[in-house]
DNA sequence: TTTATCCATTCGGTATTGCCGAACACCGTT
DNA sequence: AACGGTGTTCGGCAATACCGAATGGATAAA
């Protein structure tokens, strides 16, 4: 299945410019200078401000005087929200989950399945005023959220055990799921509710509740999920949050023309 | 001002790069084959071939089969979301937005000042079915825009002319302001309410109400925005959602520790 | 004041490397 | 079977990205 090597980067130059918008990116607040980038880069100032002068032509990274410091630009916002709103799942999502978010008052956020893989592309906060991170575009783990455990349902076992072996189980929290054994147990409790919890397995004090997405062939193409903090929710809400969220989801697979799986169970 | 030549890029290769992510970004939604965009640029295959690897693996690009067709990547939206979570502004201003959305079901989005121009770097749609392109990160036309005439506002007479001439008054709709005359006249109304309006004047059919945002140094930093569309709209509402909308800025000025400028109108 | 140390920036020279074009394999259609 | 269209690989040349030294400025220490 897998074509090539896949980490064979062949412009180094572009490369080591992206790994400038990394750094950048994951900087601190008030910016990096030139000489800390050139540093921890280990290469020469002269190549690195080149290569910003590049970026922050074309907004990618912006230069805020005196210093300069070099911060975040604004076309990673430009392009995040393009790509964002030009995703299909996200553009018939996005209403829903601020329907969703107003009726529950939590924060919503919509996954792509990628490999198995929950990668959040879309949020709507609620109007709560506890925030926390709930990052968009990263590939999150499967066996430690909601999101992740309404898509491994939707999988065959043989499949959930690979993309177990790939992730490694690795544990983030006390309650977090470690073993596959564990983890069947948990998903045909998934396949039997219907919905998926994360009951504080990848950050403490934190819950969610997630329930799939299916596309006109029944293939799970990613999930809904809904996080708040643990100490709000009340075992019998569980239940009642579980089935609204499926509701919505499921209001999501049919604006997508999709129907529900019939789940083969391979 | 200006320090040196804006467009004098550094890294060829690098801008080359970047010139295929907005390719991509801009792209159908079904994706770009390796040679549309070969053709489209004038460059070799192979080239592009190379250039686009590394792009994948860093994620700005993903592939998908059969094809390969190319499309935006998750990396997008991540640094994308990253970045508007970093920025102070947006930090504080979230959480009001979203209780500005659900008070008014409008799309409420803020604005920073970028050199008197606004650029969106937020939004929180409201519940409403109608959805409309309101954009993130990009420059938007400051004499258009409600956001756009509530940081004018703030500005000196001379700066704001200085702003027009750079923006050239472009007209977008038949109620699009075009001289300067006509603008500086609508910049002491809103002087005088607090607040702005764009009355389709920017988009057909499409109003937008907008107030500024300061800093401890009284600085106007950007702008809170309201959108709607314009049938929705009696004129008894446009006094009490500026209002509404100025309540809200002042909010986040508060959270800010700013202050409201006296303005100096040199 | 002088001295020192950090910084950003400029500029040539060198060798790294990105790029092209040809050739290939692989479909579909004609 | 021959064609036009893909995506892909590879070798070689020239473009170019890189480094390092040198400059000027700014700030801090002596």
């Amino acid at each position: 299945m897998l074509k090539a090597d896949p980490s064979a980067t062949q412009v180094v130059s572009v490369a080591r410019a992206l790994e400038l918008v990394e750094l950048v990116v994951h900087g601190p607040d008030e910016g990096l200078s030139l000489a800390e980038i050139a540093r921890t880069t280990n290469r020469s100032k002269s190549a690195i401000l080149a290569t910003l002068r590049t970026l922050v032509d074309f907004g990618y990274v912006r230069s805020i005087e005196p210093g300069p410091k070099y911060l975040p630009g604004m076309t990673l916002i430009r392009f995040g929200d393009l790509t964002a709103v030009k995703d299909p799942l996200g553009a018939i999502a996005r209403p829903i989950l601020t329907e969703l978010s107003g009726e529950s008052g939590l924060t919503i956020r919509v996954a792509r399945n990628v490999g198995g893989f929950p990668v959040f592309i879309e949020r709507v906060d609620g109007p709560g005023v506890v925030r926390f991170h709930t990052p968009l575009g990263a590939r999150e783990l499967p066996h430690v959220s909601s999101a992740g455990k309404a898509i491994l349902a939707e999988l065959s076992d043989s499949e959930i055990r690979e993309v177990a072996r790939e992730c490694g189980l690795v544990s983030r929290t006390k309650k977090s799921i470690t073993t596959v054994s564990e983890l069947m147990a948990e998903i045909e409790k998934v396949r039997h509710d219907g919905f998926a919890i994360d009951d504080e397995e990848d950050v403490q004090g934190i819950y969610c509740i997630g329930a799939a997405i299916f596309d006109h062939f029944g293939k799970c193409i990613g999930a809904i999920s809904a996080t708040g903090v643990r100490r709000d929710l009340t075992p019998a809400q569980v239940n009642r949050l579980g089935k609204l969220v499926m509701k919505y989801a499921d209001q999501v697979t049919d604006q997508l023309h999709g129907r529900k799986s019939v789940r083969g169970g391979k």
